[in-house]
RNA sequence: GGACGCUUAGCUCAGCCGGUUAGAGCGACUCGUUUACACCGAGUAGGCCGCAGGUUCGAAUCCUGCAGCGUCCACCA
């Protein structure tokens, strides 16, 4: 190939679209037009991104990871699957689109509900062909045919469906609960969507009768008729349960009733407090425990209800403030602590404080036992009695799926253990609706009046009206690897690629996502999601914040993919981290493996330029040492790299690669191929960068399908085949003597020697025989440097190096280098390597390393020994010729 | 309060179900480069593997304690 049809840099942008292109108009994305017999399956869902605007560097890591995954089992013939989609979100999205209305100062009511969705849809849409174009800049492998969404119709049966499901088996219940309630939002949010925000607020203590309570949260007060303190508070053994107090109170006199319970905290302030049922979890099932009324105080917009008297209707803030000055007027007021830092709950979706408040809601019941219909679970049975709890637990401890890395089990069982029912219910107006139909006033169906309903499905006649609350998202996420697949019909897709093969995502939606989908999964078929869960760390600055768009700190992967290409940016994501652990991006990094692949290339464009055949060879034959040594070291490189990928270790693989690619084929074997030149080195150079080429494409798919298609081959890289495991030539044995050489220009630069510059070289084989000892002339014939040599008596002072495949050249530099440098580096290796005999040989001789240690551990003790003896022999002798 | 993780070269991190003289990338320094590639090459320096104990023939690796950092869960009226 001429030199100039191979630019001396990679432009990733000149490539990167049109491989693109070109890889998805073949098909092979998708596994039924992938070429061969392929019967093992291999599927991987792509956790589907929200539809709340662009990917970040998270996204790119999943990507990135997951196109490894799939391009590897392409290669390796399975019948492979990656399925695309996203995710409506429910709640981010609508959060977002309502903030984009406020900007416009409309609210989601001025637009009704209709007007509404079709807002968000748009919005949603939008961003959907944004992420769309991302995922494909990033080059990723996806069955776009595919494609799923999680609220489109597909979808939408399967929800209906599962919900039906449940509810006829009673897990699905509706009931009254205390409910963490965005005022903002006008919605309820699940235990997990809630963080919290470190906040100072004033702590008040006030008087209540005899007792002071203390409180943050004064305006919830007003309804607060019970008086709670430990039953063994000695301080307080002088009042009895249900002993009724009158005491002076906010709006006027009030009959308390002092309540005992162990949920009190003798120690946390003065033991006692009032208790507000309606709007605290805790209070909530205090007051439940002792069967008092629950009351509410505030309405569902965060205003004091006519409960509050004359502060009724004002917002919590405000009411706040004007109630501490009327108690603190009232001469009730003991004291406030203004250094009080509590946490304040906010939907970590939106942005609203919550309110604990009490709703009528959709649970789902993770305790309540139910006959399992259909199980392929170990250790469960069709028509067992099971809770969804013991189905969540029962698949990850028998090992039917495993989680990575490992330590994430015990957080998942943690976090099963302290699981309570599911809020399923969202009173937003963007997701699936409940399935649940309600006829309101007979209609003759009902019985005596009452309400009627229907689950799972729409029906026909008047009179019946959908539950307008619309459900969580993480409940049609759950059900992802199969309604994805067609579920609830039995396709043959779901057949085939049912249960996934690996389930890739972040950490931090363990819950959210990955504990839902092995709940719904093992529930509605029986069967397990995937096989195993590999959880990635998330992606920080390079101070280990966080990326976000307040700190101005994000990385944008499409600036990245603009700026070094696709490659560099998978490459360092992937390459530095270890699964489950967090790492530091910046773009130096980026920048750094944008080399890499230049490398890459300019590998490809000498060994290209060089060779005159273009056929790989299906197998070569070393004919020096050197191409015993490059094969060798080639098999060692595959069988490590395909081992890695296996077990998930992609940052190993990519080392592993790196290394043979760089230091040994690079920067050794190339320069010996210039000095070695014939055509079996040519082959040799075709076969392994053949093999090369094929090992990085899961990594690199852009440069290595240029480069692929610079080889001459018509049929794309993708769906080629990984490569087959090697036989080594034995050439172990020859470590010691590759590991010094150099090609004569490393000499050259090394020395100092201008062209022309005669030396003494001796030619030894391994065992330190001399074959020949000549007089050489160094040379520069147009673009190489080769050793003449000139037949002359020859010396014994071997020193540094070059080399030639089957033997080793010394060539004598006495006089050439400064003798007093070489000596203190030869005496310091020396003096080295007999310290490493001390004391391993001391090892050696005692005798409870003798009678404890494994025989292998001792042999290659012994091994190490002989081989460090060997050194010392030939570092004195080349000492003693100095 | 409960749990988990991290602490190894100047920086970012591998290694960790015990066993070669603890590794890589970046950075630093020295030298070289009309040569596939300066998006380059050859080298050098740089480590009480957080601290203290323990188990073992042998510990960066296993156990205990401590310290610092981080994350998650629960949640304080």
């Amino acid at each position: 190939m001429d030199e100039k049809d191979f630019p001396k840099a990679y432009e990733a942008a000149e490539h990167e679209d049109r491989i693109y292109k070109q890889e998805m108009d073949s098909g092979f994305f998708n596994p039924d037009k992938l070429p061969g017999e392929r019967k093992e399956p291999f599927t991987i869902m792509l956790p589907p991104p929200n539809v709340t605007g662009t990917l970040h560097m998270g996204h790119a890591v999943m990507l990135a990871v997951e196109d490894v995954l799939t391009r590897t089992a392409r290669m390796q013939g399975k019948k492979t699957l990656w399925l695309p989609g996203t995710d409506h979100a429910a709640i981010a999205t609508q959060s977002k689109v309502e903030g984009i209305l406020m900007e416009e100062g409309k609210s989601r009511h001025d637009l009704g509900r209709e007007a509404f969705l079709d807002r968000v849809r748009t919005f949603a849409s939008d961003s959907h062909d944004t992420i769309v174009n991302q995922m494909k800049k990033m080059g990723a492998s996806v069955d776009w045919s595919r494609e799923a969404y999680t609220l489109d119709n597909a979808r939408n049966r399967a929800v209906n469906e599962a919900f039906k499901r449940m509810y006829e088996d009673g897990l699905i219940y509706r009931g009254k609960r205390i409910v963490n309630w965005d005022p903002v939002l006008q919605t309820t949010v699940s235990d997990d969507e809630v963080d919290y925000r470190e906040e100072r607020a004033p702590f008040y203590y006030f008087q209540y009768g005899p007792f002071v309570i203390a409180t943050s949260r004064p305006e919830t007060k007003f309804g607060d008729k019970h008086v709670v303190m430990h039953p063994n508070d000695e301080r307080y053994a002088q009042y009895k349960d249900g002993q009724q107090i009158d005491l002076e109170w906010i709006n006027g006199p009030i009959t308390a009733t002092v309540i005992k319970d162990e949920a009190i905290d003798m120690a946390f302030g003065s033991g006692v407090m009032t208790i507000t049922p309606s709007h605290d979890a805790t209070d909530f099932e205090i007051a439940k425990r002792h069967g008092l009324a629950i009351e509410p105080v505030i309405d569902m917009e965060g205003k004091l209800l006519p409960i509050a008297g004359g502060f009724a209707g004002l917002p919590i803030k405000e009411a706040r403030k004007k109630i501490v000055k009327k108690l603190e007027e009232k001469g009730l007021l003991v004291k406030v602590d203004e250094k009080y830092i509590h946490r304040v709950a906010v939907n970590s979706r939106g942005e609203g404080i919550i309110e604990p408040q009490i709703k009528e809601q959709w649970f789902i019941d993770v305790n309540k036992p139910f006959k399992m219909r259909q199980s392929k679970l170990d250790g469960i049975q069709a028509g067992d009695q099971v809770t969804l709890k013991q189905l969540m637990q029962t698949v990850v401890k028998n090992g039917q799926i495993k989680i990575l890395p490992e330590r994430f089990e015990k957080t998942y069982f943690h976090w099963i253990n302290n699981l309570r029912d599911w809020n399923i219910s969202r009173q937003i107006w963007f997701g699936h609706r409940v399935p649940v139909w309600y006829c309101k006033g007979g209609g003759g169906r009902g019985e005596g009046g009452g309400q009627e309903i229907q689950v799972g499905i729409a029906p026909s006649g008047d009179g019946w009206e959908q539950d307008s609350d619309t459900l969580d998202t993480w409940f049609s996420s759950g059900l992802w690897t199969f309604s994805s697949l067609g579920w609830p019909d039995e396709t043959s897709d779901l057949k085939t690629f049912h249960p996934t093969t690996v389930l890739e995502t972040g950490y931090d939606i363990l819950f959210f996502w990955v504990a839902r989908m092995i709940l719904m999964t093992t529930y509605l078929l029986g069967d397990i999601p995937f096989k195993d869960a590999y959880l990635h760390g998330l992606v920080r600055d390079e101070k280990g914040r966080k990326m976000s768009k307040s700190l101005g700190n994000i990385i944008d992967p499409l600036e990245m993919i603009n700026k070094y290409g696709a490659d560099a940016t998978r490459l360092s994501l992937l390459i530095g981290s270890t699964p489950g652990n967090d790492s530091k991006l910046n773009e130096e990094k980026i920048a750094g493996y944008k080399h890499f692949t230049n490398k890459l290339w300019n590998i490809s464009r000498f060994v290209l330029t060089k060779v005159e055949q273009t056929m790989v060879p299906e197998q070569v034959e070393p004919a020096t040492r050197a191409d015993a040594w490059i094969i060798a070291r080639l098999a060692n490189t595959h069988y490590l790299v395909t081992r890695h990928l296996a077990a998930y270790e992609l940052s190993a693989a990519g080392e592993t690669l790196r290394e043979f690619t760089w230091s040994e084929f690079a920067d050794w074997y190339l320069e010996i191929a210039k000095t070695q030149s014939s055509a079996n080195t040519e082959k040799i150079l075709l076969y392994v960068l053949d093999k090369l080429i094929r090992l990085w494409h899961p990594f690199m798919p852009f440069v290595t399908e240029v480069i692929w298609e610079k080889m001459g081959n018509k049929d794309l890289l993708l769906a080629a085949a990984w490569p087959k495991e090697m036989v080594a030539p034995a050439v172990m044995e020859f470590d010691q003597v590759m590991s010094v050489v150099s090609s004569i220009r490393t000499l050259r630069s090394l020395y100092r020697l201008p062209p022309g510059q005669r030396v003494r070289v001796s030619v030894f084989a391994k065992d330190a025989t001399i074959l020949k000892e000549e007089s050489a002339v160094i040379e520069t014939m147009g673009k190489t440097e080769s050793l003449t040599f000139l037949e002359t008596p020859l010396h014994q002072k071997g020193l540094a190096c070059a080399m030639a495949g089957t033997v080793s050249v010394y060539v004598d530099l006495a006089g050439l280098i400064d003798p007093a440098a070489e000596l203190a580096r030869l005496s310091k290796e020396l003096e080295q390597t007999q310290k490493y005999i001390t004391s391993t040989s001391a090892r050696l001789a005692n005798k409870d390393f003798a009678a404890n240690a494994p025989v292998e551990i001792i042999e290659q003790t012994k091994k190490l020994i002989a081989e460090a003896q060997e050194k010392v022999a030939l570092l004195a002798g080349q000492l003693q010729s100095l």
